[in-house]
DNA sequence: CTTCGATCTGACCGATCGGTCAGGGTCTGA
DNA sequence: TCAGACCCTGACCGATCGGTCAGATCGAAG
């Protein structure tokens, strides 16, 4: 009575999650991921509409989230603002560093396809609320290379424990960032 | 008595570097190249042994000037060695952040290839100096993002001009380091 | 006029890419 | 017993990739 159900699909997703993070998601080719499940190539487009479809569905989460920072920093102005939109970038980076290293050194070319055009205008806003006054140079540049250093190391630090990586992390932002106002 | 030197090798490292700053390395085909010049793919692979000579041509100035730093860091300790990696990097992100910019995202991906192992192993040393404690996690947490994040948004700022651009990253640096004893 | 090297072309190569398709097992419920 | 849904395969598709090659063009030198 025990219901067998086939467990390719999660295995596919794991597959293609290890693949994305050595080689990249471009550098990834779905015979790659097939020849890990041990399965045909056709057998994963029978579980995922095509490649793309494997990303998102990893991503999918990951996205959720930063929606609703997005419209956590949507609810405050100026420092408080700042402080929301560091402080939950760092959360986000610490929890969900193995997606996002899925995509380390892939941002910017998936961010300009027209599927994750609303994650890009997201990750505007964000640096915005980072820099504090947009309108400062010094100010945008302090964001942007937090934001995407942030971004571009958290998948390596894996084996360091979410709290200590967390409290490192909000420490460099809070030393880094200038203050609003 | 004017030379006429064909100006088609220039055309196609100028070309290159247009297009692998669009669309990046792996993302941009001999024939993408060829078509931006006016000239046949051939041509193309005529005046280069292959496209991977396009990138190290274009790269040699960059790779040159950071083998020196590298250098000039092995020449100081501790705190001397962090100053002189901080800001030896900062001024190389500033000077070179065009040719940077080609690379965007591609970093982690090409540094593993063969041909571009020493400059990996140039930069583990370059994260080194600069975390100034490597066996602190914090140190080298706060080392890698300033780095990767340096390098991977240089090149948004190529409208700053190179002495604000410095300014800020300088001080962003002096700001975010944990100073070394 | 002929020769020769430099420059360039179009046709072609094998490999690989993402994706399609017809069909074959296998399990389940009627 | 049989229909049908589910799962999967191998063969195949057109496109594109980096790279090769024989030969055309052409200016300068002899």
């Amino acid at each position: 009575m025990v219901r067998v159900v086939p467990e390719t699909r999660d295995d596919i997703l794991t597959a293609a999650a290890r693949r994305f993070a050595v080689t990249g998601y471009r550098g990834t080719s779905l015979q790659d991921i097939a020849r890990e499940v041990g399965c045909s190539k056709a057998a994963v487009l029978y579980h995922f509409a095509n490649k793309e479809a494997i990303l998102t569905e990893l991503m999918a989460q990951l996205v959720e989230v930063l929606q609703a920072l997005d419209e956590r920093i949507a609810a405050h102005r100026g420092a408080a603002a700042q402080r929301v939109a560091a402080e939950g970038f760092v959360d986000l980076a610490v929890r969900f560093r193995r997606e996002i290293a899925l995509l380390r050194g892939e941002f910017s070319e998936l961010l300009n396809q027209p599927a994750f055009a609303h994650i890009q205008r997201i990750s505007e806003r964000l640096v915005d609320a980072v820099a504090g006054h947009p309108e400062r140079p010094s100010a945008r540049i302090t964001a942007l290379v937090l934001l995407a250093g942030i971004a571009e190391t958290c998948g390596e630090f894996a084996d360091v424990p979410d709290e200590e990586l967390r409290a490192a992390l909000l420490a460099l932002v809070r030393r880094a960032l200038e203050p609003v106002d």
